[in-house]
DNA sequence: TGATATTACATGTATATACAACTATATTAA
DNA sequence: TTAATATAGTTGTATATACATGTAATATCA
């Protein structure tokens, strides 16, 4: 009898290589693709509260509250109070961070082409399906 | 024109939450899938290398370094000087970690049929295959 | 209204991960 | 055989992540 595989394994070793890959092309810009990440989601949200942008990125709201700092230091995206709610802040990308999104774009659609081309749509389309049906189980 | 996807945002978000998963199932042990995984990897391998055990998990050599710490303190696994290289620690269960891996194989097997209830055979094919194309792009 | 509960966010602690630089040992080559 | 190189592993530094707990502000309800 041959060895299971273990599926959390699999993916998590799959995350590692494809993330190496995106910060490998992210690199000349300063980011990580999880940083890049962050960028995105503000430049499509606008200004919102932490807790929207824990809602689109899947991040426990302690790891948004971390991510945040080194994109808050550097410059990348700003904290506003709200005047609605004084527990809340809104956050949303400076200037120079959407330049550098701008920048970090182009960078990761180079990304995204190139692992196009060497897994092809179909290996694509079962990844993303996937994915998709795992964030369900959460529910 | 809609917002593309990310293809790495798509499966960190996947692994976060197949990752919390196991470690749900996981926790009455007090391992982690990612401590279950070498535990795993060494009950299969018995002794070995840090380099070997590094191109089974596929980690880089200092985060596999570091991942030890913690199941070396908690003796789980144990190291000793290799006789024909003096580079070279030889990696090893200990009784007790031996015993604790039985243990957190009946929550990992838990956890996998509980996986393949919810994804089904094809989702999760489909994730093995894309996970080990992506793999593959390493090389 | 005032006590209670909820919500938004921060902080403490711990593990996971990677890159760069370092140490010690072994291998290779001049 | 010695000098250069390669290999195995560690350490410094930084980010990513989660869980538990703490704080402040808002919302609810008796």
């Amino acid at each position: 009898m041959s060895v299971q595989p273990c599926y959390n394994l699999a993916m998590r070793q799959a995350d590692r290589v494809l993330t190496g890959l995106y910060n490998a092309y992210l690199s000349e810009t300063g980011l990580k693709i999880t940083q890049f990440s962050v960028l995105r989601a503000l430049r499509y949200l606008k200004a919102c509260s932490q807790k929207e942008l824990e809602k689109v990125l899947l991040l426990e709201q302690a790891t948004l509250t971390r991510n945040l700092q080194p994109l808050l230091r550097d410059g990348w995206v700003k904290r506003e109070p709200s005047t609605e709610d004084g527990r809340v802040w809104l956050i949303s990308l400076t200037t120079e961070g959407f330049a550098l999104f701008k920048q970090g774009e182009k960078r990761w659609q180079a990304a995204q082409k190139k692992i196009e081309g060497i897994l092809g749509q179909d290996t694509l389309a079962q990844l993303m399906d996937a994915s998709e049906q795992i964030v369900k189980m959460r529910d």
